[in-house]
DNA sequence: TCTGGGGTCCTAGGACCC
DNA sequence: TCTGGGGTCCTAGGACCC
């Protein structure tokens, strides 16, 4: 049986583990920028406080309803995260880390489990409390014989107040299929549900039922396969070992619009920086640069924006010669007159760094690029993003981000640690 | 005033090869 | 007048996920 755990709320409740006064209040966690909700506790939804609404729009319940507001803190999440998956693989040895709050368990009762558990559900029972025991943070448990029905179940699960949902008969299948939108099912979105309404399907029952000559021409492939998961095949595998990325990206909104292109090469330049320590974190290379700029798409003003990307001769994981092509390509596309919201950078192409061609010219000086972004990594790691970096020291960065309700880096620095009065 | 960021997969069509 | 068949690679756009 394949089982889905994911965390309720999972931003929120990182931040209530450290803020248990706010475990009965409505609370949401806002995108970069404080611009859009992102996570919401029970009470907020239940305000009709809508996921990717925009902050201003709610900002009122802050008073009228008691609405408690945070700006994300990533670094904590990522943390949490990592204990949750951490703790997962005490309880089996095949474990696929799907998002920062969700993993698929291969879970069965092995050896002196047997004297434990009677049944898979028990186990999940277990998991469910160890986990709040240890990280603070709630859970819910969906187990079913495959990945799509798992997150049927894990839906359940969060509905029926225990926190866990095992569906494994085909009765009480189709029963719980018949409840759940097509929309809600995984892997369909809002222009497949569309489509799907079209042919007078509405529920996940009457999609498992699709022909499937119908669902391959619809959905395509993924599509058929979701229809044969939702009938109890197996079509999806647990990936237990994460797959190389192909494509790194980094890019901000900023905190207020940007006209300068030398204020937009020193944001990109941060980001490539971020990009770049990420990209050699995996031991990659890039064999392409992508820029991108954009004015604010919400603005009543004339709109542009514009990408280019730069094939480059070698595949490199020197952020100082990536920063030339970056350069290059923000030249090229910057246009003098426009207010700015945005820029970003993507590295593709990624390989592994053993996959390289010895370079026919500029071989050595690259080779000192290797051992300065091993020196650069290193210093970043221990002192942190803003120690050292290319270009001049900046003098007042006004492209970046507004974060004004962030709480503490409570697990990951001892001057944040959190103290107890 | 204020509207996020980072990914993957699939398909169709074009370019090219023998 | 007639104009093959089979394949790969790349890219853009669409759709989806958290």
């Amino acid at each position: 049986m394949i089982a889905l755990v994911d965390v309720n709320n999972f931003y929120v409740s990182c931040e209530r583990v450290f803020a248990p006064e706010f475990r009965l209040r409505p609370v949401v966690v806002l995108s970069n920028n404080d611009g859009c909700v992102i996570a919401r506790s029970n009470e907020a939804k239940a305000l009709g406080i809508t996921m990717g609404k925009p902050y201003f729009q709610i900002e009122y319940l802050v008073e009228k309803e008691n609405l408690v507001v945070f700006s994300s803190n990533y670094t904590l999440y990522g943390d949490m995260s990592a204990r949750i998956m951490e703790a997962l693989q005490r309880f089996s040895a095949e474990v696929e880390i799907y998002s920062i709050d969700e993993a698929f368990l291969d879970l069965q009762i092995v050896g002196e489990e047997k004297l434990q558990f009677q049944t898979i559900s028990d186990k999940a029972y277990f998991i469910k409390q160890k986990l709040y025991q240890w990280t603070g943070l709630p859970v819910s448990v969906g187990i079913a014989p495959n990945k799509t029905l798992a997150k049927v179940a894990n839906r359940v699960a969060k509905k029926n107040g225990l926190g866990v949902f095992e569906l494994n008969d085909e009765k009480l299948r189709d029963v719980v299929l018949r409840e759940m939108p097509v929309a809600d099912v995984w892997g369909i979105g809002h222009r497949s549900s569309l489509k799907l309404r079209t042919l007078g399907i509405e529920n996940a029952f009457q999609l498992k039922d699709l022909d499937r000559r119908d669902a391959r021409r619809l959905l395509s492939v993924t599509g058929a396969r979701i229809v044969e998961e939702l009938s109890g095949v197996s079509c999806l595998p647990l990936e237990l070992v994460p797959p190389p990325k192909k494509n790194i990206c980094c890019s901000r909104s900023f905190g207020t619009l940007v006209e300068s292109f030398d204020d937009l090469k020193e944001a990109l330049d941060s980001y490539l920086a971020n990009a770049g320590l990420n990209m050699r974190k995996g031991n990659l290379t890039a064999r392409a640069v992508t820029v991108f700029l954009s004015t604010n798409r919400f603005a009543k003003t004339e709109q542009y924006s514009n990408s280019v990307t730069i094939a480059l001769a070698n595949a490199t994981n020197s952020t100082r010669e990536l920063r030339e092509w970056s350069h290059k390509g923000l030249q090229q596309i910057f246009k003098k007159g426009f207010k700015y919201k945005k820029v970003g950078v993507i590295l593709q192409g990624l390989q592994p760094e053993e996959a390289e061609t010895v370079r026919l010219y500029g071989e050595p000086t690259y080779e000192k690029d290797k051992r300065l972004m091993l020196a650069l990594d290193k210093i970043t790691r221990k002192f942190g993003r803003e120690t050292i970096h290319f270009g001049l020291p900046s003098k007042d960065k006004s492209w970046q981000m507004r974060a004004e309700m962030k709480s503490f880096g409570y697990t990951t620095r001892f001057s944040e640690i959190l103290r107890v009065k």
